[in-house]
RNA sequence: GGCCCCAUCGUCUAGAGGCCUAGGACACGGGCCUUUCAAGCCUGCAACCGGGGUUCGAAUCCCCGUGGGGUCACCA
């Protein structure tokens, strides 16, 4: 048996790091068995514009690796694979449910419904609906229609018995049938209702393997009674513990950002997003810029595989000590067998140090690549960049090292090697300049470096060390103002690459500059 | 509330009856290095929800509590 599993989000408009999670380990699955992997828009509640609800979706899976085998974009034997162009199929398999009596047509009004809810409610007794309204008959049908009353079709589920799934991360479970509404699968308008659409959708493209988060275990008796009834075999099923909430067990949600904010990890790392995002002329308004959406970790320069190795890490472990796998690594490693039960809550600072490290292994000519758009972006360089400048962010990030956790963390640390003049930090201009007698430190400081040849990082160690030794000062007492000088800031790649990056003469003039806001 | 799921350091987890004095990672504390900030190295702190069983032996199996979560739409 091939495998075959499916990812099918709705266009919402974001793609959501629980849906990233959700959509990794279905394509984990699929390529771990050389199976396929699919993609379906589950758009039958017809948005307006699902197009373009749809295309960050569609990228952030791109720009994640995730790709799939037959789906929007790519076509496949079972097209089309978009939910609202299948509703031929749902209706087909709503009359076949009818014609088997697995289906009724259901005529009661809303609040009928809500008036039998009430009294089993009242009586302390879980609700059923007592199918008053239910049409066995066209007869039936004919005579609730005359009285204006419209008609859905409902499931008539069984009321004895249970079913028993075997599921891939919880095992046996065991659903008693009673306690299953008859749930409304086509509309009063003859649209289909999910639930149907799914199974229908699912069979028709050969799922083997429904692959989802935990929120849907409870629909499964349902599903696999719409299953059951139209003569499909049940797919396994592998619910997902969910994705929670820094520091809470409850469901990730878009919807509560307000309270992820008050946490401080959540809240840094979103900072440290909109800063960058302001820079590069991303719009950043909290609710549709943060990192719960894919979105933000793109355009702020994360690593995409650094973002699924970490998600892979939610809720699922490869043994007791191996974290980091490359692609390929993980899809050899991958198994449903080894998904925790559990809730995993998601983690900021985890993501973060995961990022880092993978950042930490790219060559200065791969960040080079991944940088120099946001300086473009930043304006900080022309379009396309000149040789002279890509030289010089080259450098920037050589000595900047490690310093560089996210692609646009290269605008904080280039931006005063490219700018005519840096952008003085009051508060480091306060702290390290406006002392006595810096300006004159400054001058003198200035005077003993104008001549190092060449004006490179070694030298310029020996020079500062042999005028720190002359004045009889310490080393810090003149790198922290002359940091301040030439970068405006107090944090910054070494103070040698610094000045070297900068070359003698701009170094020196910016030096004899700041002499002016000194003590 | 009914049904279902879950329960190991703050967080992610390893652990499928003895390898557990419970391992790893992140975070956090201390130290080293050091021109700032990172990085790196060393080091420390920190958990089996409770109670009953079963067993020679339980984090692991069973039961009961307790706690947390999901779900109960003519949403997906």
């Amino acid at each position: 048996m091939t495998v075959r599993t499916r990812f099918a989000p709705s266009p919402t408009g974001y793609l959501h790091i629980g849906g990233v999670r959700t959509a990794l380990f279905n394509w984990l699955y699929a390529r771990r068995h050389g199976g396929t992997f699919i993609l379906r828009i589950d758009d039958t509640d017809a948005e307006r514009n699902v197009e373009e609800a749809l295309e960050p979706i569609l990228s952030g899976l791109k720009w994640l690796g995730i790709d799939w085998d037959e789906g929007p974009g790519v076509g496949g034997p079972h097209a089309p694979y978009f939910q609202s162009q299948r509703s031929a199929g749902h209706k087909a398999a709503v009359g076949k449910l009818l014609a088997s009596g697995h289906a009724y047509r259901d005529f009661a009004k809303p609040e009928e419904l809500d008036e039998e809810r009430k009294a089993a409610q009242a009586a302390g007794k879980p609700y059923l609906y007592s199918r008053r309204f239910a049409a066995f008959t066209s007869d039936e049908a004919a005579r609730f229609a005359a009285e204006g009353r419209q008609g859905v079709v409902r499931l008539k589920m069984p009321r004895e018995g249970s079913l028993v799934i075997d599921d891939a991360v919880r095992g046996r479970v065991e659903f008693a049938w009673e306690r299953e509404q008859d749930h409304v699968i086509q509309r009063a308008d003859g649209s289909c209702l999910y639930h149907l659409a799914s199974v229908v959708d699912d069979h028709d493209f050969e799922i083997t393997h429904v692959i989802r988060a935990e929120e849907h275990l409870s629909n499964t008796p349902r599903q696999a009674y719409i299953a059951l009834s139209l003569g499909y075999p049940l797919p396994a099923y592998a619910h997902l513990p969910l994705v929670a909430e820094p520091g809470s067990r409850t469901k990730l949600s878009k919807r509560k950002l307000a309270a992820y904010l008050k946490n401080p990890d959540f809240r840094q790392m979103q900072d440290h997003g909109t800063r960058i995002a302001e820079r590069i002329g991303v719009a950043a308004a909290a609710d549709t810029f943060n990192p719960v959406i894919v979105d933000f970790y793109r355009e702020v320069g994360y690593l995409p595989w650094a973002i699924d190795n970490a998600m892979a890490l939610l809720g699922w472990a490869y043994d007791d000590k191996t974290e980091f796998f490359s692609r390929d690594e993980l899809i050899a490693a991958f198994s449903l067998e080894r998904i925790n039960a559990s809730p995993a809550s998601f983690d900021p600072k985890k993501l973060w140090s995961v990022q880092d490290h993978y950042m930490h292994a790219l060559s200065a000519d791969e960040k080079l690549a991944l940088m120099l758009p946001y300086l473009v972006k930043a304006g900080l360089v022309s379009s396309p960049p000149t040789a002279d400048q890509t030289a010089t962010v080259r450098r920037v990030i050589e000595a900047s090292g490690d310093r560089l956790k996210v692609s646009g963390d290269i605008l904080g640390y280039a931006d005063f090697f490219l700018l005519e003049e840096p952008v003085l930090d009051p508060q480091a201009v306060a702290q390290k300049l406006a002392k006595p007698g810096v300006a004159d430190l400054l001058a003198r400081y200035a005077g003993s470096i104008a001549a190092v040849t060449p004006f490179e990082p070694g030298p310029l160690e020996e020079a500062t060390k042999a005028f720190v030794a002359e004045a009889g000062l310490k080393l810090g007492d003149v790198i922290h103002p002359v940091r301040v000088a030439i970068t405006g800031k107090t944090v910054g790649p070494g103070l040698y690459d610094c000045l070297a990056i900068l070359g003698a003469s701009k170094s020196i003039a910016r030096i004899d500059r700041a002499r002016g806001l000194a003590g």
